[in-house]
RNA sequence: GCGGGCGUGAUGGAAUGGUAGACAUACCGGACUUAAAAUCCGGAAGCCUUGCGCUGUGCGGGUUCGAGUCCCGCCGCCCGCACCA
């Protein structure tokens, strides 16, 4: 970047005369401005290229955090530039406003989860308006609104007519004092969070989506989003888990419960040399039946069975098992292995049954040597035939093995050939059947619960399960519920669930079941590109508009919100609500924000101290923390994510009221990769807020001299110089945009208001001639239109100010003159040995015998060589030269 | 436990396999001021023997003319694990 001289002196009365910008004031009125003016309201019907924004939309938690801030002032910041570009440009805002912190509210504050969510919403959506955001609120919807969930109510009636849901048993987490389903989060340590009472398992009857249909056609299409981060694409491979593997019966010796053999299903039946026991989930038909007659096994089970249901806390969970004492014939060798229930075997993955091949799987080795079972290598690595004793023997796939007394007359080969070869062996002979598997289970969307969308369905004795017919949509929740009792609150209201049944007309039950929140949030982007038609979606106005070209929201939600997003749009397109398979063409997932935590102590215990109370001191560059009001010495602990509970949180209004909303956009933008987690730092807003009263003087100072000037580019000297280094930030902080890499369009703002600084303080000297004065109105005028889509309401203070018309926020992205952003001369390092021993400044397209030529007239380079031709001389035309010598 | 990611000055970070530390924060020095704040100018990876010096991108190896970047093996931290959203 060109850097351009500064002069100083003589301007001392301009610049005292300079007033410090007052975002409060300019904010507010520039939000109202923007509103009146309607200009961020999408008409869908424009014959303009599109461009759908949207950023994942919040819970209503009460009120807004920073990550909220980051989250929106990163897709507004794409909103107009995109606009600015000239694209019509649908950005909208909603919330995802069913779940269960409405309903622990409910029970806390005695407050109805209605009431609770609506005064969340309407605080938020002032804070979101604060922040100045080019959002189209016209469209705003809640998805505990009626009319939303009414439509929601719609979809799952085509879905269920498309057999794309149906309903069987499932496990969940029983609270048996509460009479309550439990989720994952509230089992603690197998109890109950609010009773503590020892959390048991409970079948229920429940409702699916058929999202294991799709599994195939979900993980092929993986490879065409290309706008997703390949992280998200690799998590969402290994969650929908494809895996070729094969079904083996292995006999019973003796048949129990009418079953004969137990089917297991395994990825490697080229170890099955070294299978040395059947292990069966504690809830394989086996193990079951088992039960009644074995009250120790049936408490080892029960025992099982209060690990919980997540998956987590059963891969964590000590292995554990027991010996049924029925015995399995092996396959093809002569030989009997023993069947045992494993805990860390599951029912919902493959056939609840593996067999244990100890020499070749950690697990099943350290389950081996804790009951005493044999250990035997199906294979060895070439030239090594040790024995395996604690550590597993488990080459990668591609690694040659050579295995021991082969079946399929396999020898020295590699593990996946050997898979591939025996499969088709044991299939040749019937004795079991190569398969594809995915591990992606279908989607429970029943959830025992008040706050949700009702599943639109009714019980009859006579007729079974009969849907709700679709004009006697909706299906209201009921207003007055009694959340404090134990129970389902719609089951045990005295009249809701009592319904006749709309084919027989006689007395039947509602189903008292809620959606999942997942099912609100997987289809709320098409429902915002016709937000009050009177189906789900208009199909033509969504499959115009969708794909979202950029979404933004939590690595979080990289799995299963965008999982079951992508599983709705198919299945809605199966329905005729949309004609396309992949609702985000462009995903980005941002980091989240963190901050220090400090904590102090009170009668022996340590408390958590919120941001705001502390006072920092730095003595010797030993940072150390008192409370503000107390005085109290606090201990300065780790880096976390914002919480309420560790009190470390910094709130959006408090910034905004005493910084204006840019800085707090600006510094969510500036430093930090947005991808990464940023700390927030009182400093950091400081520096963020300096820069903005820095744009201010330095464009303020220069305004009155700039106002009448025509912009034009320089052609010689400082004017030629201060237009070279506004078109390359143009081109820069576009390309930069393109690729929200905004903090590197951050530091080119930085660099190209550091180098027009000088010039504009010449102009607001008067010392300016007047080519100058165009380049720097033309350089100004960019600074402005570069910084508008981050400081919204600085660059419209200062487009007025530098005497220009209209709203920056309807005004083109700026061009950029290719002829002033390519330089004739390059810098090329020279390196000797790799190492940076000079440089040569040579023509931009000097060819490389000119190179050559005047690399090796260098003096670093003679005296490096002694005159010697060098080994080896590599050039790489415009970025460097090694000599190797 | 399994899957994914990250690790660079005091700090946030920059760097299509090609000058490591752009830009910023904090810090230090100078100017302005009665003083402070603000502002402006300048300094700055570490080390020493101050040299066209050596070392340096979590740790240990490897590939390459050249590695922060690619490969292998560790360590630490973060996210997800199907009923939190």
């Amino acid at each position: 970047m060109v850097k351009v001289a500064a002069k100083s002196g003589g301007f001392l009365v301009n610049l005292m005369a300079m007033e410090r910008y007052n975002p409060k004031q300019a904010e507010s009125r520039w939000q109202q401005i923007w509103e009146e003016a309607g200009i961020y309201a999408t008409d869908t019907g424009k014959p303009a290229p599109k461009y759908y924004v949207l950023e994942m939309f919040p819970y209503p938690s009460g009120r807004i955090h920073m990550g909220h801030v980051r989250n929106y002032a990163l897709g507004d910041v794409v909103a107009r530039y995109k606009r600015a570009c000239g694209f019509n440009v649908l950005h909208p805002m909603g919330w995802d406003a069913f779940g269960m912190p409405a309903e622990n509210a409910a029970i806390q504050n005695k407050i109805h989860p209605r009431d609770w969510t609506y005064a969340n919403i309407d605080t938020m959506r002032k804070q979101l308006k604060s922040m100045g955001l080019s959002l189209d609120w016209s469209r705003e919807f809640a998805t505990c609104d009626v009319a939303y969930y009414k439509q929601q109510q719609a979809l799952f009636l085509d879905f269920l007519k498309a057999g794309l849901i149906y309903r069987r048993n499932s496990k969940v987490n029983w609270d048996p004092v509460d009479m309550t389903v439990l989720a994952n989060e509230q089992v603690i340590d197998g109890r109950g969070w609010r009773s503590g009472a020892l959390v048991e398992q409970r079948e229920l009857t429940q409702w699916f989506f058929r999202i294991s249909d799709f599994a195939g056609e979900l993980d092929e299409a993986l490879d065409g989003l290309d706008g997703w981060p390949e992280k998200v694409r690799t998590m969402q491979r290994n969650w929908i888990g494809k895996s070729r593997g094969i079904e083996l019966a292995f006999a019973l010796t003796s048949p129990h419960a009418g079953l004969d053999a137990v089917t297991c299903f395994t990825t490697r039946p080229d170890t099955l040399h070294g299978a040395s026991f059947i292990a069966i989930s504690p809830d394989h038909p086996l193990s079951l039946a088992l039960e009644a007659g074995n009250p120790e096994l049936a408490a080892f089970n029960a025992d099982c069975r209060r690990i919980g249901t997540s998956e987590e806390a059963l891969e964590k969970a000590e292995k554990r098992g027991f010996d049924t004492g029925l015995r399995v014939k092996h396959p093809t060798e002569d030989r009997e292995l023993p069947v045992w229930i494993g805990n860390f075997v599951l029912m919902s993955y493959g056939t609840g049954a593996v067999f244990g091949c100890p020499a070749h799987d950690q697990r099943d080795l350290d389950f081996a040597r804790k009951y005493g079972l044999p250990v035997q290598n199906a294979f060895f690595m070439p030239g090594d035939d040790t024995a395996v004793l604690t550590e597993a023997l488990v080459p990668a796939k591609s690694e040659k093995v050579v295995f021991v007394d082969h079946f399929a007359g396999i020898s020295e080969t590699t593990g996946q050939e050997a898979i591939d070869t025996t499969i088709a062996w044991l299939e040749e002979r019937n004795l079991g059947k190569g398969i594809t598997r995915y591990r992606l289970r279908d989607w429970g969307l029943s959830r025992q619960r008040y706050w949700g969308a009702p599943i639109p369905v009714i019980h009859c004795d006579s007729c079974g399960v009969v849907p709700v017919p679709v004009e006697d949509l909706p299906v209201r929740l009921p207003d007055d519920v009694t959340l404090d009792k134990p129970g389902n609150p719609l089951d045990h209201h005295p009249t809701w669930k009592h319904v006749t049944c709309p084919q027989c007309g006689k007395d039947a039950r509602r189903e008292t079941d809620t959606m999942d929140t997942f099912v609100d949030s997987s289809w709320y982007f098409a429902r915002f590109t016709a937000p009050h038609h009177e189906s789900p979606t208009d199909p033509a106005i969504a499959s115009a508009w969708l794909p979202v070209d950029q979404y933004i929201g939590g690595i979080e939600h990289a799995i299963l919100h965008l999982l079951y997003s992508r599983f709705f749009t198919r299945a809605m397109r199966q329905t005729g609500h949309v004609d396309l398979k992949e609702p985000f063409r462009g995903l980005f997932t941002q980091g989240m924000v963190v901050h220090e935590t400090y904590r102090a102590q009170r009668d022996g215990k340590s408390e958590w101290v919120t941001p705001a109370d502390v006072l920092i001191e730095e003595v010797d560059g030993q940072r150390t923390a008192r409370h503000a009001k107390t005085g109290e010495t606090l201990v300065i602990g780790s880096i976390e994510k914002m919480s309420k509970s560790k009190k470390n949180v910094v709130d959006p209004d408090d910034i905004i009221d005493s910084y204006g909303a840019d800085t707090a956009r600006f510094f969510m933008l500036s430093d930090s990769p947005p991808d990464r987690d940023v700390i927030w730092t009182e400093a950091g807003v400081e520096g963020a807020h300096r820069f903005v009263q820095r744009i201010w003087r330095v464009l303020g100072e220069a305004a009155d001299e700039l106002k009448s000037v025509a912009p034009a580019a320089g052609t010689a000297g400082e004017a030629l110089a201060v237009s070279r280094a506004a078109h390359k930030t143009v081109k820069a902080v576009g390309e930069d945009i393109e690729r929200l890499a905004f903090n590197k369009a951050v530091a080119r703002l930085y660099e190209l208001v550091n180098s027009v600084a000088g010039p504009l303080s010449e102009v607001a000297a008067g010392k300016a001639d007047a080519e100058l004065k165009a380049a720097c109105k033309q350089a100004a005028n960019m600074i402005v239109l570069l910084i508008a889509p981050m400081m919204p309401h600085l660059a419209e203070e200062c487009w007025k100010m530098l005497g220009n018309d209209g709203m920056v926020a309807v005004t083109p992205w700026p061009e950029h003159d290719p002829a002033l952003v390519t330089d004739e001369q390059v810098t090329l390092p020279v390196q000797i040995n790799g190492k940076k021993r000079g440089d040569l400044t040579i023509d931009r397209n000097a060819d490389q015998a000119a190179i050559e030529a005047a690399v090796l007239a260098l003096d670093v380079v003679k005296a490096a060589t002694g005159g010697q031709p060098p080994r080896k001389l590599i050039i790489v035309p415009r970025r460097i030269v090694n000599v190797v010598i």
